[in-house]
DNA sequence: GAGACGATTTTCT
DNA sequence: GAAAATCGTCTCG
C-alpha cells in the first residue's frame, strides 16, 4: 500500500490569476488540484475530483445573483480567497471565489481524494464508513478537513487552508489516469438546475453522484 | 420578529 | 429511493 496516490513535487502554488479567470473556466481547470489544511490537531487534505462553478452571467443558482448580503459578501471580494456557508443545519460548504473582484462567483468544491491526515479526518468524520466516504461530499470534506466560519474569506494562496496545482503535464496524467472529465448538470439546486456546470474526474471513486443519462 | 427554505447527510425501507 | 434532521440566513411585515 503506498504512502501517498500523488507526487507532491509537482504541485505549485497558483498565481491569482488562476482564480481571476471565467468560473467555469476555473471550476474545470480546478480538478486535479490540491486543498489542504493545517490547524492545531494536524494536516488533512486531498486532491480535487469534483466541482461546480456558479457565475453571474445568467445564472439564477449563484448565491450572489440576487446581489450582495451580509452571508455572500466574500463572492464579492478578490479571487482566490475562501467562501464557506452554512446550510441545512449542520453542514458546511467550502468554495473558491473567482473572476474578478465585485463579480460575486465562486467555484464550490464538491468532492476530495483524501491524501493527508486520514486518522484526523476519521476523527471528525466518525460516520464515515470507508474512506472514501470521508471526502466524497460538499459537506463531508468541509467537516473532514475542519473547514467552518473561521474560514470565511481565507486567502487560499497564503493562509493555512491552501489550494496548491499541478503542473500541466502532471495535470494531464491525473484526467487520463480517471477517463477524462465530464461536465455536466449541478446537484441539489431549484434554479439554474439545467446549466451544465459541474465537473469530475470520469472514473474516479470519491465523486459524489453519478448523474444518471441515457 | 416570524416564517420559509436550503449548492446535504444519514438512516431506514 | 424516500424522508427526517436541523438551524443560520434571507425576506417580508
Amino acid at each position: 500500500m503506498k504512502e501517498h496516490n500523488i507526487d507532491f513535487s509537482r504541485y505549485r502554488v497558483p498565481t491569482r490569476s488562476f482564480f481571476s479567470r471565467d468560473a467555469l473556466r476555473v471550476g474545470k481547470d480546478i480538478l486535479g488540484a490540491y486543498l489542504c489544511h493545517d490547524t492545531p490537531d494536524g494536516r488533512a487534505g486531498g486532491m480535487i475530483v469534483e466541482a461546480e462553478a456558479y457565475s453571474m452571467d445568467n445564472d439564477p443558482g449563484c448565491h450572489a445573483f440576487r446581489g450582495m448580503t451580509k452571508r455572500n459578501m466574500a463572492m464579492f471580494g478578490p479571487p482566490g480567497f475562501a467562501y464557506v456557508y452554512f446550510t441545512y443545519g449542520n453542514h458546511w460548504m467550502f468554495n473558491v471565489v473567482v473572476e474578478k473582484e465585485s463579480r460575486g462567483c465562486a467555484v464550490l468544491i464538491r468532492a476530495l481524494e483524501p491524501v493527508e491526515g486520514l486518522e484526523l479526518m476519521r476523527v471528525r468524520r466518525p460516520k464515515a464508513k470507508t474512506d472514501i466516504d470521508l471526502c466524497n461530499g460538499p459537506g463531508k470534506l468541509a467537516q473532514a478537513l475542519g473547514i467552518g466560519r473561521d474560514q470565511y474569506g481565507l486567502d487560499l494562496l497564503k493562509s493555512d487552508l491552501r489550494i496548491s496545482i499541478p503542473t500541466a503535464a502532471y495535470r494531464k496524467r491525473i484526467i487520463e489516469n480517471y477517463g477524462g472529465i465530464i461536465q455536466t448538470t449541478r446537484i441539489g439546486l431549484s434554479a439554474g438546475a439545467d446549466l451544465p456546470y459541474r465537473f469530475y474526474l470520469k472514473d474516479h471513486p470519491a465523486v459524489s453522484r453519478i448523474i444518471e443519462s441515457g
